[in-house]
RNA sequence: GGAGAGAUGGCCGAGUGGUCGAAGGCGCACGCCUGGAAAGUGUGUAGGCGGGGAACCGUCUCAAGGGUUCGAAUCCCUUUCUCUCCGCCA
């Protein structure tokens, strides 16, 4: 959510500053009017207000002192007064309403140093704060080299018996799939190891939260109302609950409505939760293997902050999504999104594609954003600051990572000729020490 | 699912129709006391919105929404959530 006042005060800057994103239904002159016109009503009600309080005051008064006629004849001057306050009261909700429901749509401004650009082709990749390339490169793993032509994730799962996605399909559809055995086991391997990193080197709470939510919930981290086709629903009572798309959810939301004080901040929280996505409009795309899944797994990460610290908070957590793959040894790289496919509540996004030799592409593994204060205004997440000023607090989320993609990253980049994975160093005491999965033993 | 109790400021908690945005406490801030601290002590301390350069003024908010009333934290209705007991249950 934006804060009207600052687009009142800098229309031209909203305006070139939402050029680049998609879908902004609204300009700022269209925005002004419609606060123009709530203020417009405040002061008429509030004027009505005003003079009713006062007039109730001095009847209680003439009461207290036996004096009835005086009392009479205030009753009678105040009488018109409450149609007044309750039509002006009604005038007053629909104005506020419609701005905010236009506000609710609009999308986050970009910081300024994020490229301008339609699409994915115009992301620009990142080599740290101050890096270059080659010391980029020198800190990641390297590209693997194969001496033979390496197979897609799913070639390997299904030859070695343990990836299904005709059982998953007679379970529960396309965009499923059943893992068995030592795959299973891995896949719970890696987001152990994931979780367990976070938490015990890079200083995050281990959460387990609710896997169903309620739309107050999704509104705060933008999901509604712009969002609903993306969601599992499942009814409640009289009412429904969401399935999680991702953990960000419930994390985040962990502040709502509340007034933190600044020494709990920053919150800095994690989670490994299933994520539940309906897909819609994705349909034909990635449709082979476990790549795009109604339902995956995922490491989340979250932080809170003060104002000052969300941008420096924003690298950290990139490096924590980063060190993930340096441990698991995958190749990768880092691209800032730009303003044409950042999603909606982002100031800033890096992505973290990992290497995959079986695509002979790099995918999307990880996604970290800055959101600045938009969702704490929509969620009204705030802290008191050092002068006891309350001001809204920086939210943070990225992925760390999400753990199916990490499963088809170690199944492509450790693929052995013979049909095995190898499994990678950090990942063998969450396997029983096995070196290896699925070759032929 | 049945019965009952409850929801008040950053937190705890008092308050059953007018002088209540709300006692008291905790916490926090500033001062006094102290060699320094603790203890003690004094003062201050809700948020949103509107107006104003500011001081400040107005308005709304006592879970949420509606109603009764000139006037509601307080009375009535609905909803949500929490707790206790019973039932069911991994």
């Amino acid at each position: 959510m934006l804060d009207i006042n600052w687009i009142k005060a800098n229309p031209a800057a909203f305006d070139t500053a939402l050029k680049g994103r998609k879908n902004v239904p609204f300009s700022s002159s269209e925005l002004i009017a419609l606060d123009d016109a709530r203020r417009a009503v405040i002061g008429e009600v509030e004027e009505a207000q005003a003079k009713r309080n006062s007039l109730s005051k001095q009847i209680g008064q003439a009461k207290a002192q036996k004096d009835e006629a005086k009392a009479q004849a205030l009753l009678e001057e105040v009488a018109h007064l409450k149609d007044v306050v309750q039509t002006g009261e009604a005038k007053r909700k629909e104005a506020e309403d419609k701005l905010r429901a236009a506000l609710a749509v609009l999308p986050n401004i970009p910081l300024d140093e994020v490229p301008v650009g339609a699409d994915e082709h115009d992301n620009v990749e990142y080599f740290g704060p101050n890096g270059t390339a080659a010391a980029a490169a020198k800190g990641r793993p390297a590209k693997p080299s194969f001496s033979f032509k390496p197979k897609e994730h799913f070639e390997t799962g299904e030859a070695m018996g343990q990836m299904d996605f005709e059982v998953a399909a007679k379970l529960s559809g396309a965009r499923f799939v059943v893992l068995k055995s030592q795959l299973a086991r891995l896949e719970r391997a890696i987001g152990q190891f994931m979780l367990d990193l976070h938490v015990d080197a890079h200083g995050y709470t281990e959460v387990n939260p609710p896997y169903l939510v309620r739309d107050e919930a999704l509104y705060g981290t933008n999901q509604l109302p712009k969002f609903e086709e993306d969601l599992f629903f499942v009814p409640h009572g009289e009412s429904r609950l969401a399935l999680i798309p991702t953990a960000e959810v419930p994390l985040t939301n962990f502040v709502r409505e509340s007034i933190l004080s600044e020494a709990e901040l920053p919150m800095r929280l994690t989670a490994l939760t299933p994520c539940f996505r309906s897909e819609a409009g994705s349909a034909g795309r990635d449709t082979r293997g476990m790549l795009r899944q109604h339902q995956f797994h995922k490491v989340e990460m979250v932080a809170i902050t003060t104002p000052d610290a969300s941008r420096d908070e924003h690298e950290k957590m990139l490096a924590d999504a980063e060190d993930v793959l340096k441990q698991l040894g995958i190749h990768y790289r880092v691209v800032t999104l730009c303003t044409g496919d950042m999603g909606f509540g982002a100031q800033k996004t890096y992505d973290l594609e990992a290497w995959l030799p079986g695509q002979d592409t790099y995918r999307e593994i990880s996604s970290v954003s800055v959101c600045g204060d938009f969702q704490a205004r929509r969620m009204d997440a705030r802290y008191r600051d050092k002068d006891g000023k309350v001001r809204h607090v920086h939210t943070l989320n990225g992925s760390g990572v999400a753990v199916g993609r990490a499963l088809i990253a170690v199944m492509e980049n450790y693929q052995q000729e013979d049909g095995s994975v190898a499994i990678p160093d950090v990942l063998q005491a969450y396997m029983k020490g096995l070196t290896s999965i699925g070759g032929r033993s």
